[in-house]
RNA sequence: CGGGAAGUGGCGCAGCUUGGCUAGCGCACCUGCUUUGGGAGCAGGGGGUCGCGGGUUCGAAUCCCGCCUUCCCGACCA
């Protein structure tokens, strides 16, 4: 028997207004539908009906991970600080880790992921080649104090999340246990109905050497992606914009004559936007000297006035752990003058690691730029006359931008918005040797594990979902995690033994092969329908006067709203048919 | 953290400018009757320290000061 409901007997409170603090339809439409409820900013709880589908999406990903032999362990949330001392995220990770501390004093952290936890178990449990490869994976809570909780689940401070770890012995294997993740994921994704693109990433708190994402294409998403779409790309390409590469459409060199340089006094003005309008003079015509701190020492990079700097490209080539705006001191000590006056003119070498450009910049003829030196700038730079850098250190330092091609066959890149369901990473060896997770090798010499680690938002599938399928009445849920199969619809003016008989007649048999929701409450018809409509079961069972009349139910599907008339046996027939439909749609 | 908006029964709001009677409306809830195919009608009823603290005043939801919370726009991320 499935899990089948009575509606009267369901805790479902619906809502006719939409909540005033949601802004996105998956955030209205789950707490309208009676899904979830707001503890806090950015906590949630899951109501019988949300609770539901969460366990849908769930079990569709654990068949997944156990078809490429992960094992489910549960860690703990609560998590000792001197883990995370050794592998040095107590600091790194920031304000954004939940801590506490217990009676004693001692610190620990509510885990926003799992790699110091597993790396521990694993290391101090394993110990031969021939335990490996291994892949083991949770679903839990995850916490992390984010900076701004928005649209509801979509970006919350706990939620519910499966992650997984690999282990392998040389990267060869890891690179087969990432692309049996990877798989897996493809089916998770398509198997949960939702359309979605794999798309290079940068690795952010993670770390490790490779990543992708998993970007359900959504208006309202929060990430920005670029893609191919030319057939002839050959494999195709897309990435985030936070690392996409691209090929350029706008470098052309200018015929213009260069100009006697000049200084001039430029009080208050520091932004390229102030001196820009200070100046009369287009922010095309500005650099701009951005200057970051680094494990090696300070990097400049060098952008034009009216582009956007990408650190993860900057990180890539300066070769730098992590990279920060740098403060007054290092930015004294470079160019002699206060934030605001920076330029490529005259800077102190000395003080600096790495000097990158942006290879527009190399093209800005009569350029404006800071004088380094306080409350002056200089125009007419020009390169080669007025600073130098050397020829490999222009590079692709720009965020991409509209126009932009196809680094791969040259074609112009797409820009879609995504939500990002999950990311896959390839880790290394960055935890298992700060952790100290080793294995014996054949030749009996002590190795470093070789990590993968793999992430998806289950309550954000679950919100993308949504997202990519409603409509003005409510939710449309794809099959695969509806919360019901099929919800009947008992019209309570035609409450009576005859409707009543035939609907538990129908409840009982209908159980046996699909989940049920009957709508047995005394409401009236119309309070039936709305609801019915926004909790979005895909299949709709009326009860009422045309089976009284006709010995009739009406089948209404949610998804391409058609409506049937049948008699009782030949529902099961009627679904089959329409899923097939459906399908060839 | 910067910029913007808002806190009044469970939900959505009005009242505040110009202080004054018992704090009001819609939805939801309870009781009764009538209804019943796309969020029914009538009658009756319950539920509010007006975000918190302080101040001004004979009198504060309303004016002043401080704090808290929530939401939206930017940096983080599944």
């Amino acid at each position: 028997m499935k899990e089948s409901r009575k509606l009267s007997n369901f805790f479902i409170p619906t809502l006719k207004e939409d909540p005033k603090e949601a802004e996105i339809p998956s955030h209205k439409l789950m707490v309208r539908a009676g899904m979830i409820r707001k503890l806090a900013s950015g906590i949630y709880e899951f109501l019988p009906l949300g609770w539901r589908v969460v366990k849908k999406v769930e079990d569709i990903i654990r068949r997944e991970m156990n078809n490429i032999s992960g094992q489910e362990i549960v860690m703990s949330a609560l998590q000792p600080k001197t883990l995370w001392d050794k592998s040095g995220r107590w600091e790194k990770y920031g304000p954004e880790l939940m801590r506490l501390k217990d009676r004693k004093d001692r610190e620990f952290c509510l885990g926003p992921t799992h790699e110091e936890v597993i790396t521990h178990l694993v290391g101090t449990n394993l110990s031969s080649y021939k335990d490996l490869p291994l892949t083991l994976y949770q679903f839990q809570m995850k916490f992390r104090d984010e900076i701004r909780p928005r649209f509801g689940v979509m970006r919350a401070r706990e939620f519910y999340m499966k992650d997984s770890y690999s282990f392998d012995k040389d990267i060869k294997a890891c690179e087969k246990s990432y692309k049996d993740h990877v798989g897996a994921y493809r089916k998770i994704f398509s198997n949960c109905g939702l359309k979605y693109k794999e798309v290079e990433a940068a690795t952010g708190n993670i770390g490790g050497q490779s990543s992708h994402e998993f970007m359900v294409t959504a208006e309202t998403g929060e990430d920005e992606i670029v893609l191919c779409e030319s057939k002839d790309c050959d494999g195709g390409y897309s990435s985030n914009v936070e690392k996409a590469d691209y090929r350029r459409s706008e470098i052309k060199q200018n015929i213009v004559k260069a100009e006697e340089l000049k200084e001039i006094h430029t009080p208050d003005r520091r932004t390229v936007g102030e001196v820009a309008k200070f100046l009369n003079q287009p922010p095309e015509k500005f650099i701009k000297t951005l200057i970051y701190d680094s494990d090696k020492g300070p990097v400049v990079a060098l952008v034009r006035g009216d582009h956007e700097l990408n650190e993860n490209h900057l990180k890539t080539y300066a070769d730098a752990g992590e990279l920060t705006l740098a403060g007054k001191d290092t930015i004294k000590d470079i160019t002699g003058a206060p934030v605001g006056f920076a330029g490529p003119v005259r800077i102190n070498k000395e003080a600096v690691h790495k000097i990158f450009a942006d290879k527009a910049v190399k093209y800005i003829k009569n350029a404006v730029s800071g004088a380094n030196q306080k409350d002056y700038h200089l125009k007419n730079i020009n390169y080669g006359r007025d600073y130098k850098i050397k020829k490999d250190n222009f590079k692709n330092l720009r965020k991409v931008i509209k126009g932009d091609l196809c680094p791969r066959c040259g074609k112009e890149l797409a820009f879609k918005r995504g939500i990002e369901v999950g990311h896959t990473f390839l880790l290394g060896t960055k935890y298992s040797k700060s952790m100290g997770a080793q294995y014996t090798g054949a030749d009996g010499v002590r190795k470093d594990i070789i990590m993968g680690c793999y992430g998806i938002g289950v309550t954000r599938v679950v919100a993308a979902a949504i997202e990519q399928s409603h409509d003005k009445d409510g939710i449309i849920w794809p099959d695969s995690i509806a919360p019901f199969d099929i919800n009947i619809i008992q019209l309570s003016d035609q409450l009576s033994d005859k409707t009543d008989n035939i609907c538990k007649e129908l409840f009982s048999e209908l159980s046996k092969d699909y989940e049920v929701l009957w709508d047995d409450r005394a409401e009236s018809p119309g309070v039936k329908f709305k609801d019915a409509q926004l909790i979005g079961i895909p299949v709709q069972v009326v009860v009422g006067r045309n089976y009284l009349k006709e010995g009739q139910l009406e089948v209404q599907f949610r998804k391409s709203g058609k409506k049937v008339f049948i008699k009782p046996k030949e529902l099961k027939e009627t679904m089959e048919n329409e899923k097939e439909n459906e399908k060839n749609n």
